[in-house]
DNA sequence: CGATAAATAGACCGATCTGTCTGTTCCGAA
DNA sequence: TTCGGAACAGACAGATCGGTCTATTTATCG
């Protein structure tokens, strides 16, 4: 099942789709760039939709892992972890091979055309802000629900930002209007919010 | 030089383009959905390219021209126009059109391939920016170029996950957060931010 | 060794892509 | 009324698209 030339396949795809976009990369650049034939191509996959499903799901996997381990190795109280997120995109932001939010990228293209792609998507930003809320309540938010959510508009703004100007500075942005909510709302008066 | 079959052209493009993506409209679709000639395109645009060109700045124009004038009619005082972005915002991605930022759409289609394409994208999300640093100047933030950054975060980040999602739920979870950066941006005490 | 499955190259299909070209029609102004 | 520019329809070019098919080679394993 997990064949050597499916993995080739899938990984190809991933960095060609990543860089150059799904409809602009040609199924004919992912088989010259993997040296795979086309046959076997379709032998795994029945159509350029179904490997794409299959490059969101590895991708998918891939970087909630490594995110999740890279925010885990910086810092160890929950709510260091809050903070150090951004100092992950950053590093993220950074790499020379950074193209954006696959699955940002992915939704612009296909939100019309594909509900199995858009539904991919919406799958992978819930489980990253699961990911948030379960930090959050560790960290002992008042609503931990809210912080996540608060956070995880700041990272995709940050993600979007920082593809269109080509800069990491973004993440430094969201890192301090981050540091905002998570005092706000780890601020012992667990009593309704002050008015201003 | 305003011909009207030009602006019929890019008032289409406009339209496919934000429902269907850039590489997935062909030149045809437009000409079809138009009524408009294949020479009379290419009379008035170079390539398919300089008409992108041509609905991006239409597409700037309007939209910033109709944020500010959305954001001022729902509130006078420049602190309740900060919130106030995030209710527009809520109209915006309750529209049956809705189909997300076309700048950022542009951006995950194009970042790679067209440099002229990311500038203007760049350019337009600069404007937005200096319009939240304007408003937060005169609300009179500490920092309001700080504050500025943070909202305009929250602004991209609530385009795309509702988007994403299909509905309109993150214009609350932004105007939540937002409400609580204004707040910190505003409080009297000027020194140093406190350590919690 | 021999059998079987997987991967190979590459021709081929019809559709579609952007962009060019021709020849005609329309319409407004001199 | 005549003239000139703009828009028209639509054929056409050359490339590329996703996808199919055949015939051959390669590798694995009993």
């Amino acid at each position: 099942m997990a064949s050597a030339k499916r993995d080739h396949l899938v990984e190809t795809a991933l960095k060609l789709f990543g860089a150059h976009g799904f409809h602009a990369t040609g199924i004919d650049r992912i088989l010259a760039e993997s040296g795979v034939a086309k046959m076997t191509l379709y032998n795994h996959f029945r159509s350029k939709d179904e490997l794409i499903l299959a490059v969101l799901r590895r991708r998918d996997e891939r970087f909630r892992n490594w995110f999740m381990r890279a925010v885990e190795g910086r810092a160890k109280s929950p709510r260091a972890r809050l903070t150090a997120i951004f100092d992950v995109l950053e590093t993220w932001f950074s790499e020379r091979e950074f193209h954006g939010c696959l699955f940002i990228n992915a939704t612009a293209e296909f939100c019309t055309e594909s509900e199995t792609i858009r539904a991919s998507c919406e799958e992978h930003k819930g489980l990253m802000c699961g990911y948030l809320r379960k930090l959050a309540a560790a960290a002992g938010a008042r609503d931990p629900q809210a912080l996540a959510e608060g956070i995880n508009l700041l990272i995709e703004g940050a993600i979007v930002t920082a593809q269109c100007t080509g800069n990491a500075k973004p993440a430094k942005q969201a890192r301090r209007a981050a540091a905002i909510l998570i005092r706000d709302a780890l601020t012992a008066e667990k009593k309704s919010r002050r008015r201003a």
